[in-house]
RNA sequence: GGACGAUUAGCUCAGUUGGUUAGAGCGCUACAUUGACACUGUAGAGGUCAGUGGUUCGAAUCCACUAUCGUCCA
C-alpha cells in the first residue's frame, strides 16, 4: 500500500467498508506490526504479554461466539501492546476428530464410498484435502474482525511439531504410570461409532417408562421377585438380581435364584449397599455389560458381563431381538414381557441421560477396552494453584466449578475409534504385549521383534489441546527449551467459554504443571454465553444465530466489536439482536463527525497542514495556559484514563467501553466542543485559537489511543489524518496514554456551575415552551464573588449554549413576569413577557417546593437523629449538613419567588 | 438432590468496601432540519430496586427464608 495522501479534513460521510478495507489485517501482515519476539524480551528487557488463542474447531465457522471472545484477547493484546509489552498472541486451529470426520464421511457417502471401503491411509488423504480445502474458513473470517495475532505463527493441532508433542506427551505419561489401557464401561456414541469421554456426555432429562418386572424365583415356583427398570431390553443381559442387605424386605431372598425373563438365564440375588431402597421396589436389575455402577457391583460379586447391545446400538442377543436397534427391542421386549406375564406395571418416568455431544444421540454404557489417563495425581497440583492465586479466574466464581471436578476427578478416557486424529504409539507383539513409542522402530526395538501392529485408535482431540500453551511456543518433549518458550511461557490471559472449563482450561493447567512444571498462564477471562433477544441459546437448527459477516457488512467491523462489548457484561448472559449493533455503528459516527468538526477549526484555524504539525508536535498542556473549558475536558480526560487503566487491571473491560463511550459523547462532544465553537468564533488571538485547536486534537488523539483497542479501524484511520504519517505507522503501535494527577486534581467547578446554569436554562426554556428562534433574556444574581467572576468571564458561552441572553446582575428588584430558579445558591430569572404562564410557573414552582421541603424534612430527621450523628463518619454527616444548606437555601429562594408570583 | 448465578424503568442492563431525591442505552413523548453529526441535538415522562423477615443511625447494597428463571454437577 503506498502513503495515502491526507486531506486536511475527512470524508463527509463516514464510510465504514472504505475505511476497514484500507486497515485490514493482510496489511498489518504484510508489514509485519504485530509480530512478537523473543530477541525483545531476552535481548532488550521488554516485558513479554501473551495470549493463547483457544483453536477453533478446523470445520467451522464464525460465530458470535468467537466474535466475542476474539473481541476481548484482541482488546487485551492491543492494550499490553501499546502500554510497553511484547505482545503476543499465538493463533491456530483444532483438527475436531470427531466432526472432521464426519463431516468427511457425509462428503464420501454423497460420492457412494464408505471410509472402509477407501482404507485407512486413503481416507486420510481425504480428510487433509478437505482440510487444505474448507479448513481456512474460520481463519479468514477472523482476519476479517481485525484481531491482532502473530499470524506466523498459526498451529494447526495435525502438524508435525504439535504431532511429536502429543506423542512425547503420551509415552511420558505412559511411562510414569499415568497412562494406562483397561476394560471399563466408557460412553459410546452409537452414531460415530466411538468411544467418548466424560465430559462429551450432556445429560438431558428424558421421559421414560419405569417398567416393573417379575421374575420368578427358581426354587419357589408361584414365587417372584419384582425389579423396576428404564431398560427393559438390557433384562437380556442380566446376571444377578441385587437388594440392599438393610432391606427387610428382601433378607429372606438373599442368595436365591431368580429366572430371567425371555432369557431365562438363572441369575442369584445378591445384597450390596449400592442398592437405593427407596427406589423403584428396592430390587435392582445387574447387568454390567450395560451399566457403570452395574459394572462396579458385578466386579465385587465376580459376576460375568454379558453384552446385548453392539457398537451400532442394535441388539447382539441369542433371544430373537438381534439386529433390532435398541429402542425397538425396548418397545418389543414390554409386549413380550406383557405376554409372558412377567409386566406388572409401566409408570412415567422422567430422568437425566446422557447424550453424544456431536451425534444427540443416547450414548450407550459400552464394555471395552480403551486407553486412560489416571487423573487425580495430576489434578492435585492443579487444584492447589487455582486455590493459591497463581491462576485468577475472571469473575472469580468459577473457582466453585472447578474445585468440585478436580476434587471428583475420573480417568480420563483418551482413545476414539476413529482414523483422523494422532494414533495412539502404542504396538502390540504376538502375544498382545504393548509397546509404547514413538515410532515403529522404537517399538521394535524395544519389543525385540518386528512383528508389531499398531493400536488402531487415535487420541481424543483434548489430548492435543491440552498442549497447546506448550506446542504453540515450540515444545516438543520435556527437554524442549528454545528462546519463545523462554520468554513467551507461562503465558498471561486466556479467554474462553466456560463451557470449556473441563475439557480445555483444567487439563492445560495439569498438562503445564506436569511436563513444564509451572502454570500455563495467569489470568482466565470467563465470556458470556450468547442467547438470541428471547435468551434461547443460538443454535442453526433455530436460525436464531445471526451471520456475523453479515452483521460486519451491514454495521461496520467496529460497530460489531463495540457493541459486543458494550453489552457483554462479565459472567453474565448476553442477548444479541443484530439490530443492537446501531450503538456501535453511531458512535463509530458520532467519532467521525467530531473529527471532521475538530479538523474543520484546524482547517480555518491553521494555513496548511505543515503550519499545524509544527505547532501540535511542539503542544503540551502542561505549560499551556489552557481555558476553563479546557481544564474541565482535561480533567475529565484524565479521570477517564485512571477509570480506564484500572478497569483494565480488573479485567473489567465492559467499564472500559461504558468510560469511552460517555467521555466521548457526554464530556467531550455535547460540552467541550459545544463550548470549543463558542470560544473559536470569539475574539481570540490567532495564537490562542491555534492552541485550542491543539487541545481539541490532543485529547481526540488520547481518546482515539484508548479506543483503539476495541475499534481498531476508525481510529487507526482518523489517527493517520491528525498528522502526515505514513500507512506503515499505526495507532496499534503507539503509546497508550496514562493518567496525570496533576489534572485530575485541576479545580474545575467553574465550568461544572455553568453546565447546571445551562442545564437549567435550558430545561425552563423548554418547560416554558419557548420557540427555538427566540432567545430568552436571562437575570443572573450570584451568590458570591466568585460566581460573579464566572458568569460573567463566560458570558458568551452561557448565551451560546443555553440560547439566552444572560445578564448578570448586583441589586434590584425579582423581575415579576418571569420563571426563576437556583443553581449551587445562584438566583436566575428567564424574562419572557407573555410567554409564562402564571399558572404553570405557580404549578410548578409549588412543585419544587414540597419536593425540597420532603428533602429538607428527610434530611432535617436523618441530622437531628443522635444514632446518626454519633456513628456516621464525618465527612458523611458533613456531606447531609451541606445538602440540607443548599436545600434550605434553595427553599427559601423559590418561596420568594413564589411570593412575588403571588404578588 | 447438591453447587453457583440472576431478579433494579416497557425492553436490555450499570450501580466500587452499606452514606443518592436510584443511573445508562434502546423504546416512548415534545421541540428543533443549510455550518461536525437526523446513524443528530435539546428537553421530558417512566422505578415500592422479586417477596418476607432480620442486622444497622442508615440497605438496591449485608444476613436468613420464600418465589421465579438460568448454568454446572449428581
Amino acid at each position: 500500500m503506498s502513503d495515502q495522501t491526507v486531506s486536511f479534513n475527512l470524508e463527509k460521510t463516514y464510510n465504514h467498508h472504505e475505511v476497514e478495507d484500507r486497515w485490514r489485517s493482510s496489511h498489518w501482515e504484510a508489514i509485519g506490526s504485530f509480530h512478537a519476539e523473543s530477541s525483545r524480551v531476552l535481548d532488550n528487557g521488554k516485558t513479554p504479554y501473551t495470549v493463547l488463542m483457544p483453536p477453533p474447531n478446523v470445520t467451522g465457522s464464525l460465530t458470535l461466539g468467537h466474535v466475542l471472545n476474539h473481541t476481548l484477547q484482541d482488546i487485551f493484546v492491543r492494550y499490553n501492546r501499546m502500554t510497553g509489552h511484547e505482545a503476543l498472541w499465538l493463533p491456530g486451529t483444532d483438527h475436531a476428530g470427531i466432526a472432521t470426520q464426519t463431516v468427511v464421511e457425509r462428503k464420501l457417502k454423497h460420492e457412494g464410498v464408505t471410509r472402509h471401503d477407501l482404507g485407512r491411509k486413503e481416507f486420510l488423504d481425504n480428510v487433509w484435502q478437505w482440510r487444505e480445502e474448507y479448513g481456512g474458513l474460520i481463519l479468514k473470517q477472523l482476519r476479517r474482525l481485525g484481531i491482532s495475532c502473530d499470524w506466523r505463527r498459526n498451529l494447526f493441532t495435525m502438524d508435525e511439531r504439535a504431532s511429536q508433542a502429543v506423542v512425547n506427551a503420551f509415552i511420558t505419561l505412559y511411562r510414569d504410570g499415568l497412562i494406562y489401557r483397561g476394560t471399563r464401561i466408557i460412553n459410546w456414541c452409537p452414531v460415530s461409532q466411538t468411544a467418548l469421554s466424560d465430559e462429551e456426555v450432556i445429560m438431558k432429562p428424558r421421559r421414560d417408562n419405569l417398567v416393573y418386572v417379575q421374575y420368578a424365583l427358581a426354587r419357589h415356583p408361584g414365587r417372584y421377585i419384582t425389579i423396576a427398570t428404564v431398560r427393559p431390553e438390557t433384562i437380556l443381559g442380566d446376571v444377578a438380581i441385587a437388594v440392599n442387605p438393610k432391606d427387610p424386605r428382601y433378607l429372606d431372598l438373599v442368595g436365591e435364584l431368580a429366572i430371567v425373563p425371555v432369557a431365562g438365564r438363572h441369575i442369584p440375588i445378591i445384597a450390596d449397599d449400592y442398592v437405593d431402597i427407596e427406589f423403584g421396589t428396592g430390587a435392582l436389575k445387574i447387568t454390567p455389560a450395560h451399566d457403570a455402577n452395574d459394572y462396579e457391583v458385578g466386579k465385587r460379586h465376580n459376576l460375568q458381563a454379558i453384552s446385548v447391545v453392539g457398537k451400532d446400538g442394535r441388539m447382539t442377543d441369542d433371544f430373537g431381538y438381534a439386529g433390532m436397534d435398541r429402542f425397538d427391542a425396548r418397545t418389543k421386549i414390554l409386549k413380550d414381557l406383557e405376554e409372558l406375564g412377567n409386566l406388572v406395571r409401566v409408570e412415567e418416568y422422567e430422568h437425566n441421560v446422557g447424550y453424544s455431544e456431536r451425534a444427540d444421540v443416547v450414548v450407550e454404557p459400552y464394555l471395552s477396552e480403551q486407553w486412560f489417563v489416571r487423573m487425580s495425581p495430576l489434578a492435585e497440583r492443579a487444584l492447589q494453584v487455582v486455590n493459591e492465586g497463581d491462576i485468577r479466574f475472571h469473575p472469580p466464581h468459577w473457582i466453585n466449578t472447578y474445585r468440585h471436578w478436580m476434587g471428583n476427578i475420573r480417568d480420563w478416557c483418551i482413545s476414539r475409534q476413529l482414523w483422523w486424529g494422532h494414533r495412539i504409539p502404542a504396538w502390540y507383539d504376538n502375544e498382545g504385549k504393548v509397546w509404547v513409542a514413538a515410532n515403529y522402530e522404537q517399538a521394535c526395538h524395544l519389543a525385540g521383534t518386528d512383528k508389531l501392529f499398531q493400536d488402531d485408535d487415535v487420541l481424543d482431540t483434548w489430548f492435543s489441546s491440552w498442549l497447546w500453551p506448550l506446542t504453540t511456543l515450540g515444545w516438543t518433549d520435556k527437554h524442549s527449551d528454545n528462546d519463545d518458550l523462554r520468554s513467551f511461557y507461562p503465558t498471561d490471559t486466556l479467554v474462553t467459554g466456560p463451557d470449556i472449563i473441563f475439557f480445555w482450561v483444567a487439563r492445560m493447567i495439569m498438562a503445564g504443571l506436569y511436563f513444564k512444571g509451572e502454570v500455563p498462564f495467569r489470568d482466565v477471562y470467563f465470556t458470556s454465553i450468547i442467547r438470541d433477544m428471547k435468551g434461547r441459546k443460538l443454535s442453526k437448527s433455530l436460525g436464531n444465530s445471526p451471520d456475523p459477516i453479515k452483521v460486519m457488512d451491514t454495521y461496520g467491523t467496529d460497530a460489531l466489536r463495540f457493541t459486543i462489548i458494550y453489552i457483554a457484561p462479565l459472567g453474565q448472559d448476553v442477548l444479541f439482536g443484530e439490530e443492537k449493533c446501531e450503538l456501535g455503528r453511531n458512535f463509530a459516527t458520532k467519532i467521525w463527525n467530531a473529527s471532521r468538526l475538530v479538523f474543520m477549526q484546524r482547517e480555518k484555524h491553521f494555513g496548511n497542514h505543515d503550519e499545524f504539525s509544527a505547532v501540535y508536535k511542539d503542544f503540551n498542556p502542561h505549560s499551556e495556559n489552557v481555558d476553563l473549558a479546557g481544564k474541565w475536558l482535561l480533567a475529565a480526560y484524565h479521570d477517564m484514563l485512571d477509570r480506564y487503566h484500572t478497569s483494565f487491571s480488573q479485567f473489567k473491560v465492559n467499564d472500559i467501553v461504558r468510560l469511552l463511550y460517555d467521555f466521548f459523547r457526554g464530556d467531550y462532544c455535547d460540552w467541550y466542543l459545544e463550548a470549543l465553537k463558542v470560544m473559536l468564533s470569539g475574539d481570540l488571538t490567532r495564537q490562542e485559537a491555534q492552541k485550542a485547536v491543539c487541545l481539541a486534537v490532543h485529547i481526540l488523539e488520547g481518546f482515539l489511543m484508548t479506543l483503539h483497542p476495541v475499534m481498531p479501524f476508525i481510529t487507526d484511520e482518523i489517527w493517520h489524518q491528525i498528522l502526515h504519517r505514513p500507512s506503515v505507522e499505526s495507532i496499534a503501535l503507539s503509546s497508550m496514554p496514562l493518567p496525570d494527577p496533576e489534572f485530575r486534581g485541576l479545580d474545575v467547578s467553574g465550568f461544572t456551575l455553568i453546565q447546571k446554569l445551562v442545564n437549567e436554562v435550558r430545561s425552563l426554556r423548554s418547560l416554558f415552551g419557548v420557540p427555538h428562534n427566540r432567545e430568552a433574556e436571562i437575570l443572573l444574581w450570584p451568590s458570591n464573588d466568585v460566581d460573579r467572576q464566572v458568569f460573567e468571564v463566560n458570558l458568551p458561552l452561557i448565551a451560546a449554549l443555553g440560547q439566552c441572553i444572560p445578564k448578570v446582575m448586583t441589586d434590584g428588584e425579582r423581575p415579576r413576569h418571569a420563571a426563576g430558579s437556583v443553581v449551587e445558591g445562584n438566583e436566575l430569572f428567564v424574562l419572557l413577557e407573555g410567554l409564562i404562564s402564571f399558572d404553570k410557573e405557580r404549578v410548578r414552582l409549588q412543585k419544587e417546593i414540597s419536593n425540597i421541603s420532603s428533602f429538607v424534612a428527610a434530611l432535617g430527621r436523618k441530622l437531628s437523629n443522635a444514632g446518626f450523628v454519633d456513628n456516621a463518619p464525618v465527612e458523611v454527616i458533613e456531606k447531609e449538613r451541606a445538602k440540607l444548606k443548599e436545600a434550605e437555601d434553595n427553599l427559601s429562594k423559590l418561596n420568594s419567588n413564589l411570593t412575588v408570583l403571588n404578588d
